[in-house]
DNA sequence: CTTGAAATTTTGACTAACCCAAATTATAAT
DNA sequence: ATTATAATTTGGGTTAGTCAAAATTTCAAG
């Protein structure tokens, strides 16, 4: 009785649901983009699950033809897949500028409360949500908002990379670590801010830097979690 | 490899999950209002499913210790099964708010956005959501966003019990036909507004009425659709 | 107090997403 | 050709949801 019959193909083509696809698909964009194709343990240490579950996964997601599986040689993205990739990237960085502009979040709070209902939200609240932050070009760690995949690649150059006497401008953090991102804002690193080195120890030592006007120590691990352009 | 080990309890008692519990408790809650104990029948009528899929149910949220459920006898809801339904209905509201006064969405419209990812935002979501929208009274439909169960209790009288001559004011209406709540919304019909019966045919027949200052015809299923507080 | 219809639960399945350890197999490098 | 490593297969397990059909309970009439 009022049971509803039939049932719906669900996954409808260009849809993300409520399962791990986008968090898989996700993962292998960025992993594609440092060596292509991916491997199966490539991909189980990057989302943390075991080597078989991985497996698994990829069986599941060649089934939707969202990635080119060849058993032993690792898997790359069709084109529909990578359009999947890149939509659940963008929906990712809208919703964590959502979270930070409108909810008045912290930026290491950002990454972790968006994580738990960007699958939900229908394609219309993420055109709304857009809209009404105002088109914002990046994530609050700096990360571009992209259209298609070519917007979706970012400055490599981390700061460690950097010698004395070198500029830069800080164009994105590692969005990953919420403790990290805490300490960085106490050191006044955050996107469009310049940073200058003015000495580096060797043996991934740390460095004495500007960050702006203030002078900052910075250690190894998290100046290689700062990704920045060098200026002039 | 790289996958982590142990598990976590996951409901961690006073929380809303992924699941359909919230969805069952806002039902429960509802139809207790009407008569309690709630029947498996009008719980399965009211969402739809199977009454076996209803009693598998009623057993887990037995086991939850969100209802207190004699079989053959009916269910009522436990103090934490009360608390849980008001918040679900709480987090509901506030979402809608949310769709229409942030993004722009029409009320017919926010119902279901809302169901889609209400179940997923964290309790932090929650609070500045209301936050932002400067603490809201009600919902897009005039319903209260409530604290408590008292809360939850609303205005029962439909526009169709009124009588020619009376006059009333929306409270609420009926808002999980999005097809109707357009129909109301061309009509002029929305909470606040003021509406007078001038005509009422016998055997279910439509009203003529002032909505405003618009003179309207009323059909029986929408007249029912829309609850009111007399005036005077 | 019996009886039978109606309500409800039980039984026995099924799907879909996950996940893993251990055993097996394929690949590629020596 | 051997062998280490990577990957897959095998064989499990979980949670969350769903249902039809069979069995049971309740309750109201007789
Ligand atoms: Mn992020
Ligand atoms: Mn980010
Ligand atoms: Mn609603
Ligand atoms: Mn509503």
């Amino acid at each position: 009785m009022g049971a509803v019959k039939g049932s719906s193909p669900k996954t409808s083509k260009g849809t993300l649901g409520k399962d791990q696809f986008g968090e898989y698909l996700k993962h292998i964009l960025r992993l594609e983009h440092v060596s292509s194709p991916v491997s199966t343990s490539a991909l189980s240490e990057s989302m943390k699950v075991a080597p078989s579950t991985v497996t698994d996964m990829l069986k599941r997601l060649a089934g939707k033809k969202l990635i080119n599986y060849v058993p032993y040689h690792g898997i790359t993205l069709t084109p529909e897949g990578e359009k999947l990739a890149v939509k659940a990237i963008r929906r990712h960085r809208i919703v964590e500028r959502f979270l930070t502009d409108m909810l008045g979040f912290e930026w290491h709070e950002a990454h972790e409360e968006a994580l738990l209902f960007e699958n939900d939200i229908s394609d219309e609240v993420e055109r709304r949500l857009y809209s009404a932050l105002n088109r914002p070009k990046v994530c609050p760690h700096g990360y571009p908002i992209p259209t298609k995949v070519e917007d979706v690649l970012v400055e490599e150059v981390t700061l460690y990379s950097l010698e004395p006497g070198e500029q830069a401008e800080v164009m994105s953090v590692k969005d990953d670590d919420p403790e990290m991102l805490r300490f960085m804002a106490s050191l006044g690193i955050k996107p469009g801010v310049k940073v200058k080195v003015e000495v580096k120890d060797p043996f991934k030592g740390p460095m004495q830097t500007m960050v702006g006007k203030q002078k900052r120590t910075v250690g190894w691990h998290l100046a290689n979690a700062v990704f920045v352009k060098k200026l002039r």
